[in-house]
DNA sequence: GGCGGAAAGTTGAACTCTCAACCATCATCG
DNA sequence: CGATGATGGTTGAGAGTTCAACTTTCCGCC
């Protein structure tokens, strides 16, 4: 055991249990959900995120930075993962008409297309795996849980 | 808006919060503890947790099978994570006695010792992230909810 | 005994992600 | 105006993961 070796402030038997659990909980949930979006959609989560947020813009248009923020992606993922949706068709790139730095993402239709036919059995799929599990106090107890995780980061962005 | 384009069982205003938060706050979990254990024991999480698993189990081995189900792993996953601890020196392989298709993976000294020296912080990221922003209360509905999520495959081994 | 299928692992290729290095553009200030 | 630093993004290499195909061994049954 390692609990022996020196002072820490170990977890307790509870507190060890619930992590244990929430790794588990979190494995399902991400492995159910990336077999259903490339099942369904043939891309990844987080790929599906970046269209997704894309498609609520106004003009369905993002730059590279605010994206990476919305989806928590580092710039780097982000340019690689857009370098893969824009060669698929369903992003473009394009310069900032005033920024010289900056670039723009937008979706395209063939992009939204995929979205849309993505979408339903996305939400079906959180909703029977999270939401369905779970007594209406849960979910608003999860949600007060998750929002006292992000908090300590309230400054945007948090350099992931 | 996507919402408009078919009768799915949509997510609520308030369900749709707490799920981007969720994946919010996920993010920041995983950012931050793949960071702490790259940076001070040189491997990724899942590396982490199965030389965990290791250390507790009789004798510190395991078949693969059980350590793939322990950490939520595919047999691929798993094979190629031991493939590089084994070839870090921190596990062994070897032919199982009686059945000659299992194999187990045995920790080593070095292997145990790189965990005895990676836990202590490890353990204080989880802590400072997921238990120290969350009230007593908390932490028990967290238990609870995620429990509820893992129940529907109690069946074990949920081929991940 | 031998055959068919299940169980346990491994392998290789394609893909994604991370990390560090890098380039270009903007801002500011002497 | 021109240097300096900050901001926005990209690139390439290395590491990890996924998926499908494959091997070997075991089990049950004719």
């Amino acid at each position: 055991m390692l609990c022996v070796v020196k002072s820490t402030r170990w977890l307790s038997d509870d507190e060890q249990k619930v992590w244990r659990t929430y790794l588990l909980a979190n494995q399902l949930l991400w492995a159910a959900l990336d077999r259903q979006l490339q099942r369904d959609a043939g891309m990844p989560h987080a790929y599906y995120m970046i269209l997704a947020m894309l498609s609520e813009a106004p003009n369905r248009e993002l730059t590279m930075s605010q994206l990476a923020r919305m989806v928590g992606s580092s710039p780097s993922r982000l340019s690689h993962a857009v370098s893969r949706l824009e060669q698929a068709g369903w992003v473009r790139r394009r310069k900032h008409d005033t920024d010289g730095r900056t670039t723009v993402a937008s979706l395209t239709d063939d992009g939204f297309a995929v979205l849309a036919a993505a979408a339903p059995g996305h939400v079906e799929e959180v909703r029977s795996i999270l939401f369905d599990p779970l007594t209406p106090e849960q979910v608003e107890q999860l949600g007060a849980i998750v929002a006292a995780i992000v908090a300590p980061n309230d400054g945007r962005a948090p350099h992931l």
